[in-house]
DNA sequence: CTCCCTCTGTGATACTAGTCACTGAAGTCC
DNA sequence: GGACTTCAGTGACTAGTATCACAGAGGGAG
């Protein structure tokens, strides 16, 4: 744990007042999140309130047979909005998050951040814009499950992947299936497919993309 | 419109304080709404928060082409989530609700209902805890199409059917494949199947529910 | 260079759900 | 009672996705 820097959260959140910064540097504290860790486990008692100041966090479901889907990423001057939501009662997380590369996250004890809605007015907009954006994106990904078919769905994933992390894919098939609860195979046909319409390359353990707009 | 009468909304709201219970009464209108009205639709602009007084919502979700399917229900205490995050600023609804029987709903400006996160302590507890509620709910509807197949989300559906309003569900098969986003035939076949096993017994136009839990 | 492991490609097959075509049953209106 | 409409049941077919089995390619470690 570290004391967070002034200045690398005015970075991500220069909307903050003056005041409540000072408080956050006060009251909470920094974690570094290695690769892969996980932030978040379902079942969980949420005792803070997350913030990310650097990396990437994905967050998803999972079921009992340890199926998994993602529900969206989280992104440097993000929040978890699960973790507003808990700080009430003390309740437990709903959700899996897990840093998708190194991350730092700055967590503040629940009944500060509870207090600060009403003191400053930064905070509760912070807040609620939140609260917002996830269930936005949590309606999108919904959408694309309940209305589209696997060939779609592959395609909004690409997409939403290349926006938090760029042009160059990553990740391998089988980890691709298992965000999409599909199976690899599949998977592995369908990119076939889009590397057949010239929208992307593939390689070994990663993705080339070059314009997934005009499929 | 009518002026809201106190008792009734004390009755389904008992949590607020006696200041804001006036302010509402003050500021706020209530509107019936008939069977099957449209109390929101997608791309409408919000300008109020809507409380329920009294019947049932649904709230669903409906793409580009007419396909839609259920969110959640909303009950009498309950708020609609989305009209309360898209106060701030002017926003449009993300999502359906239509009147599944008549209903009675209190209508706050959004103004208001902003002010009153700051003012009222139990204001600003009823929000927060909504907003936690429908996420959840929006969770679980996540995880059945998701994780499930179609007889599991058929279950599903009909047990939170009952538990909104009673073991004669008065819907066709037609309507469930609808909410669903599935085809009738279907629906049909898994139904029969479901009354092999006893747990309920078709009729024309409605279902009467034995027991879901043995399935 | 060779061994080994992981990742990818591909055919065969099975299953789930959606679609089409049709039948009959129940209720409504005259 | 007969005509009409809506709802439900059913068989045949199709499409999309999952599963299984296996082959080959790429890269790292010795």
């Amino acid at each position: 744990m570290e004391i967070p820097q002034k200045d690398d959260i005015l970075k991500q959140f220069p909307q903050f007042e003056q005041p409540l910064l000072e408080e956050i540097l006060k009251h909470s504290t920094i974690r570094q999140v290695e690769e892969g860790e996980e932030v978040m486990r379902t079942g969980q008692y949420i005792r803070s309130t997350v913030l990310l100041l650097s990396g990437l966090l994905k967050v998803y479901r999972e079921d009992d047979e340890g199926n998994e889907f993602l529900m969206y990423y989280l992104e440097p001057g993000n929040a978890c909005a699960m973790s507003m939501m808990c700080t009430a009662r003390d309740e437990q997380s709903q959700i899996m998050a897990k840093a998708v590369t190194e991350a730092e996250v700055i967590l503040i004890p629940s009944h500060l951040s509870e207090q600060w809605l009403a003191k400053y007015k930064s905070w509760h907009n912070f807040v609620i814009a939140s609260y917002r954006q996830r269930f936005e994106e949590l309606l999108q990904t919904l959408d694309s499950i309940a209305f589209k078919g696997l060939d779609e769905r592959l395609l909004f994933y690409l997409k939403r992947h290349v926006k938090v992390s760029g042009k160059e894919i990553r990740l391998s098939h089988q980890q691709i299936a298992l965000e999409l609860n599909s199976s690899r195979e599949v998977i592995s046909r369908l990119l076939k497919k889009l590397e057949q319409t010239g929208a992307i390359t593939l390689h070994r353990n990663y993705i080339e993309v070059h314009d997934l707009e005009l499929v």
